[in-house]
DNA sequence: AAAATATTTTAGGTAAAGCTAAAAATAATA
DNA sequence: TATTATTTTTAGCTTTACCTAAAATATTTT
């Protein structure tokens, strides 16, 4: 059974490494749980011990499949409770991320398949992110980062890797909600921000922003 | 803000005190939490400190207003999850209880506060027992405990004031559910066990049992 | 009321998960 | 390649919440 610091760890891993086996470094993922090297290298320690993960000193970390499996569900919990919050009780999708981040520790196979089910299954959750089914598969999905497209290209909002409660009210305030068209008008090198047109208004999002915005082209 | 381990304390001694504001021995905690008396003496100090509960040495404790508060909403909590989990994720009601009592300590009044709403803001949880409201009042009831009932009479059940699983799976064997018509056919002196009638179908039930059912005369 | 029993508290220890500061290993740069 | 800088680990401390064993207090029984 994992406690809920080792569940935030292995949840880190694995966005660190980009949801799939790749090595992550003991300061990536103290800068992400904001807590310090030392208390990291001990975690891994214990992690490494219950073989949630594979560890070399000095070099760094990477999921067993125990561990991808265990943090994979996490996230599926996560998403799920999402949805439930936003499509059962009312909340918007910048208020979720708080509630969801307890939600998701609570164990009970039977308690999140049988939300799954009363929530119909969702493939994605408020923010676009794609739900893993109960074996830990993600569905397909068409979806690029907005930074991939070049100038003049159009395509439809579908997801927001980020569920920072400050970015999604700064995206509502520009009217990018999930669903929208969006034209990159123009890219500046020098920043690498982004001059773009949702709804017939113009932004300028920078690098940071766009990063976070996948995009399906049309 | 409290701790889980604090609650479950606030909450042990809320069900200690018959969810008034009696005194509660530091044996009873302990017996009620599975834990050492010791363990005990060192909570309440700290509960103390926090001014959630009134401390004499040697002499128990009870709550204090505001701990009184606190337990009275993780107990709202419990009840609310419980009914979402069987209203709408098709629990049965021996199922409940573990999920609710991981459910109880999440941290979110808006959560909680739209989870009533969505559910109708039930006055009684699947087991029959009360839910306070959002100030901490349970709603008025004319139940009375099974073994406060003379010989002959007739009731319906309304509540079973304990979740233990096999307790309530044991009273689905006697097709005892809230509901039901009771007739008390007979009282056994001797060890205070009950002679029953539920739906035609009589059963001799125990007197730990008994005490454990609400019942509304007819 | 004194002795015996039971309850409660204190003292001292453990495991989890964090911390700081110093040491060791790796990586970068002159 | 030698030196410097960065990263990672180790060593030793803190807090929370538990534990056992012993001491202190309260209660019951004789």
């Amino acid at each position: 059974m994992t406690t809920l610091a080792e569940e935030n760890y292995l949840k880190a891993i694995l966005k660190l490494s980009n949801y799939k086996l790749e090595n992550v470094s003991t300061n990536a993922i103290a800068k992400e749980l904001n807590t310090k090297a030392s208390s990291v290298t001990e975690m891994i320690k214990k992690l490494t011990d219950k073989k949630l993960v594979n560890y070399q000193k000095y070099k760094g970390v990477y999921l067993s499949e125990n561990g991808y499996k265990t943090a994979i569900d996490i996230v599926r919990k996560h998403r799920l409770w999402e949805c439930f919050l936003v499509s059962k009780l009312e909340f918007d999708w910048d208020e979720v991320h708080d509630v969801a981040e307890q939600l998701e520790h609570i164990k009970s196979s039977k308690l999140i398949n049988s939300l799954d089910s009363f929530l119909g299954k969702p493939k994605i959750d408020p923010h676009g992110e794609p739900i893993p089914d109960i074996n830990g598969l993600f569905p397909k999905s068409d979806a690029l980062p907005l930074i991939q497209f070049p100038e003049h290209s159009k395509g439809e909002i579908v997801g927001v890797t980020n569920d920072n409660p400050s970015l999604l009210k700064y995206l509502n305030s520009l009217s990018i909600t999930i669903g929208s068209t969006l034209l990159i008008s123009r890219k500046i090198e020098f920043d690498n921000s982004l001059e773009i047109q949702v709804n017939n208004s113009k932004s300028h999002i920078s690098h940071e922003v766009a990063k976070t915005l996948l995009i399906k082209e049309l």
